[in-house]
RNA sequence: CGGGGAGUGGCUCAGCCUGGUAGAGCACUUGGUUCGGGACCAAGGGGUCGCAGGUUCGAAUCCUGUCUCCCCGACCA
């Protein structure tokens, strides 16, 4: 851990590589566009797992697992749904020595598979609604990759829900949204807008697609969860039907929504300093490192009876916390790793401390010293830990606000094309959205809710515009 | 698929142009001194130089082929 990392200013593309190796988030493997998730990164992983499923089980819904494989035949039986995959997708073709009769695809997602079973267990409105989820891996053969943010294979979450109603499906779509809208401002601290896609953004198959969108530390939008309203799309595909409180037969509505490892890609570009990791208390699992500091061995007993007495306490008080007795490293050499890897709290506790009956404490995002009387030192840990959360998801949001921006003509656009997020007006023509993308390099993100919809002149043609859409450059 | 770059101890890389006993830093092992912001000294261990052919007395180095990864574009969560 001799060099330092890259530093955002620098270069933040190289900044983000290098914090995830170094901070031993992820690693490269032999295998084209796949990484290695390390441990530290899937604590990371297991953490979000841990909230989003709570979340889950708390609206309703209960997991489930399907296959890997799909046949091919189910992918081509949507049509938008196939065109929009068929570029990514990896194919087996044989299997037990032998070619197969019919290839299967890895699940780019598995909204074919799981309408199968579906239309099995569905007869009637008394089955509705149904509501499952899966974790599970996917794989979307990527022309180009980077860690988390895109791999061939990643991790995710995929919910997929049928109802007796469009009106219902459209809540649950809405309702699913802001559940990735909690967890990311509660959680990982990361202020996101909701909103809905436009025709050309949303996901191939449904009649409309939701998102969460968040600003990264380079003023780029990363789009960080999507729920999409499928309509019968999926339904009349794989005929699944039900016999309806008018006795006659009706396809269900569905919804499917997802987020996905590209989640701690987010985390990391939010939050992140030049020093390393900065993680939000409520979705880390490392807290506390205390660091030991002693020369002779009666300070060494002293020290680490006092250090293993705190650290007892704090495990008390459900946080992660480690004493970090390694002799072989110096205190220096400590606190600069445990910034490198994310550690939200210091705590120094040597000699002069017991004199005194003090500790340092040191929160990972300010770097602060600040001295605390150890009868106090859980109060104030679980204190500062809060006071963290809460200052980080301010920040974030203070810096994505500074960064939105209304614009009212193209020139403008141009011109602060890379100054974050613009709000304009655009008359819904895909064609033009694509001129956009071409001259400019901005895309949309999404329509906000939070924005009044209020008539305009589209930026490009002059026609009208129902409203308001976030233009940015995007991951 | 285009365009670039790279494959040499665990890691980062030098050596290649101009062929001649495989190097450095970090990491690791042992011993000692250190320790409140990335310590130091000494002694060690560790590499079929991506793979396959070829040229040559001799190849990490030259030639041919091949595989893989990374970066930049088109595709995307």
């Amino acid at each position: 851990m001799a060099e330092k990392l890259t530093s955002r200013a620098q270069g933040f593309s190289e900044w983000y590589v290098d914090l995830v190796q170094k901070a031993k988030l992820a690693d490269y493997s032999d295998v084209k566009g796949c990484m290695v998730i390390r441990p530290n990164g899937y604590a990371i992983w297991e953490n979000i797992q841990r909230t989003l499923d709570r979340m889950f089980k708390d609206t309703g819904h209960q997991n489930a697992y399907f296959p890997l494989l799909i046949p091919e035949s189910y992918l081509k039986k949507e049509a938008e749904h196939v065109e929009g995959f068929a570029p990514q997708l990896a194919v087996v073709t044989h299997a037990g020595g032998a070619k197969l009769e019919e290839p299967y695809v890895i699940r780019p997602t598995s909204e074919t598979i799981i309408n199968r079973s579906f239309s099995k267990w569905i007869q009637s409105y008394r089955d509705l609604p149904v509501l499952i989820n899966q974790w599970a891996n996917v794989m979307r053969w990527e022309m180009r990759t980077r860690l988390f943010l895109r791999t061939t294979e990643f991790l995710w979450q995929e919910g997929h829900t049928c109802h007796e109603t469009e009106e219902d499906a459209e809540a649950e779509t809405l309702k699913m949204l802001d559940v990735y809208r909690t967890f990311a401002e509660d959680y990982m601290a990361m202020p996101v807008i909701t909103g809905r896609k436009s025709e050309s953004e949303k996901f191939a198959g449904a009649d409309r697609t939701y998102s969460i969108e968040a600003m990264m530390q380079d003023k780029k939008a990363l789009q960080a969860g999507t729920s999409h309203m499928l309509g019968q799309n999926f339904a009349k595909a794989f005929d699944t039907q039900f016999q309806g409180r008018d006795g006659k037969m009706h396809h269900v509505w569905q919804t499917s929504w997802g987020v996905s490892t590209r989640l701690i890609g987010a985390l990391i570009m939010t939050h992140s300093d030049d020093a390393g990791l900065v993680v939000p208390p409520r979705i880390a699992s490392r807290h506390v490192a205390i660091i030991p500091i002693f020369k002779t061995p009666e300070e060494k007993a002293q020290v680490l009876e006092k250090a293993n007495a705190l650290a007892a306490e704090l495990k008390k008080a459900s946080l992660g916390v480690m004493v970090d007795d390694d002799e072989t490293k110096g205190p220096g050499w400590k606190y600069a790793e445990h910034e490198l890897i994310g550690t939200c709290l210091r705590i120094e506790l040597g000699p002069k401390d017991l004199a005194k009956g003090t500790c340092v404490m040191v929160r990972r995002d300010e770097r602060k010293k600040e001295f605390v009387p150890l009868t106090e030192a859980v109060d104030k840990a679980r204190g500062m830990l809060e006071q963290m959360q809460k200052d980080l998801f301010e920040k974030a949001r203070a810096f994505r606000d500074s960064n939105t921006f209304e614009v009212n003509s193209y020139e403008e656009m141009k011109e602060k094309a890379d100054a974050g997020f613009l709000l304009a007006h655009w008359n819904q023509d895909p064609k033009v959205e694509a001129r956009i993308k071409e001259e400019t390099g901005l895309t949309t993100r999404n329509r906000p809710f939070t924005v009044k919809q209020e008539p305009g002149k589209c930026v490009v043609t002059g026609e009208s515009s129902p409203g308001r859409i976030v233009f940015a450059k995007a991951y």
